[in-house]
DNA sequence: CGGCAGCTACTAGATTTATCGTTGACGACC
DNA sequence: GGTCGTCAACGATAAATCTAGTAGCTGCCG
């Protein structure tokens, strides 16, 4: 459960591994709306490499790079920490603060709901 | 609506602001849980002042530093932030994980339920 | 009046981030 | 065999961040 935390750069190339699945650093690259040159690419996966988060294998003379952690880790490490920061620690003000300020369908709003229902296991709102 | 951002560090030092309203440096210091040196709390006061999120006023010979921006404003911001970098964009996909994998009360998840009704209007749950 | 205490201004170093250029290895292709 | 393109390694630069020391001002205590 070790913290997994990026910066923005990584977090760019993090979400082509999850999205795309192991990857060359030119897929990579392709991939990426910024375009940056291949050895930025290249060393930001070093750096990933460097902190556990992805690792490699060899393919031809290509490495194919692919992520360590979950994407599901990096959300819940992420939404841990701003919980913390800017929501004094309570994921129910930022929900507040999702529900009341943001733009969401109806459609939305009731899938949300429905989960919540099923979480609740019943009508137990009394 | 320009783009609130803050480091690690000045979050913990605008949290301060918010909470406790206007400031001295010693008065931040203080609060902080992290012993910093009075001079170091006083630089990231000014970094804050140049980019224009807190201001001061002369109280005697001291600065009273105070929040610029909104806490509710950095909040959506982060959200913003966080909802495009590690959620696609999707506010509802953000909302899915939070109530699938956090540990909220029945209460809190009660009272979230009843928000989300507010905003529905009524029923329109079909 | 003299010095201490508290304050801000200025400066500075260490670390991290972001971005690339260059280099040398290695195959492919002519 | 020589040239060309691709690839990882290494090194380099610039900016941002984090932390703090030193200097200089000012008012208060004795």
């Amino acid at each position: 459960m070790g913290d997994v935390s990026f910066t923005d750069r990584e977090l760019d190339v993090m979400a082509v591994l999850w999205e795309c699945g192991p990857s060359t650093v030119a897929d990579v690259r392709d991939r990426l709306t910024d375009p940056l040159a291949y050895t930025t690419v290249l060393t930001i996966l070093r750096t990933l490499e460097d902190k556990g988060h992805v690792g490699h294998e060899e393919e031809g003379r290509a490495y194919r790079y692919h992520a360590l952690v979950e994407q599901g880790e990096a959300q819940g490490s992420a939404l841990d920490h701003l919980t913390r920061k800017l929501f004094a620690g309570s994921t129910e003000l930022l929900m507040t603060h999702l529900v009341a300020d943001r733009e969401l369908s109806d459609d939305e709003l009731a899938r949300i709901r429905r989960l919540l229902d099923e979480r609740l296991g019943s009508g137990g709102d009394t």
